[in-house]
DNA sequence: TCCCCCCTCGTCCTTTCGGGTGATTTCGCC
DNA sequence: GGCGAAATCACCCGAAAGGACGAGGGGGGA
């Protein structure tokens, strides 16, 4: 996704490359200069609105699928179940009936989910994954 | 906030309309072709670009008023500065310390907020709270 | 085969939360 | 002046959560 940065700079130095060259040909004698600026000037403004926008469009949606830093803070599939409960504001009782576990186990996956994520507490814990995007 | 569309339009025509004056008055002789279009076009690029960006920032934020959903449920300040403080992950001795109130204080005011928000954890308080628009 | 990780469960202990009740002060509004 | 809402604080008690161990079974890779 980082290439879309590139991408975008790329297609500008290559549109204003190619304006040069048009230029150098038609050496503009039967169209006005004034006319050309204000074509220039909206186009690029253009361009430039609609990179910014792409941009930010990416930002939006980028919630990048979480498996890739799941798997770097080393979280395991049954923690992440347990995450995503905690998130919806489950107790851990109310986990351990969903998940068919003991409430012991379910401690202890948040005891490791907490040193992984380096928090103490299961609100913190929610908050920084969704930080991470993580968590919707 | 929606004046910041016109404002973007505005700024856009009057800066085309003072470029084309100004290349009225110096008729163009001494600086080449060329350099002006490259100026113009990064100039109108970069301006385009900042619009798109101020332009998704402001739907961003735009977040809708919280005020009308919490008066609503008649959240009061002083309840609303403790929800953002248990949304960010803080125990209720650090929100008391925060705030500079006692730790009594801030459990009275998280049992009048769950009752207004029809939950009995903190953790329930934050996800709904999210859902409503009050809590980014 | 052995080792490592995951999942599971247990105990003991401390801290934190939440519910209930009551009280005082301050402030604006009628 | 009275009234109600808001803010403040206190106490008690039980439930929930968290920390710190230990321990056993199972599966996959070196």
């Amino acid at each position: 996704m980082k290439y879309a940065n590139w991408i975008y700079g790329i297609a500008l130095a290559l549109l204003a490359f190619l304006l040069k060259t048009i230029e150098y040909r038609y050496t503009i004698h039967d169209l006005s200069l004034e006319w050309l600026i204000a074509c220039i000037a909206t186009l690029f403004a253009g361009l430039g609105l609609w990179a910014g926008w792409q941009f930010s469009r990416k930002k939006e949606v980028q919630a990048e699928p979480p498996e890739e830093r799941i798997q770097e803070l080393g979280i395991s599939k049954r923690e992440y179940e347990v995450l995503t409960l905690v998130a919806r504001g489950a107790t851990n009782q109310e986990i351990a009936d969903t998940l068919f576990i003991s409430l012991n186990t379910v401690k202890t996956h948040l005891s490791n989910l907490y040193q992984k994520l380096e928090v103490s507490r299961r609100t913190q814990a929610v908050e920084k994954c969704k930080q991470l995007g993580i968590l919707p």
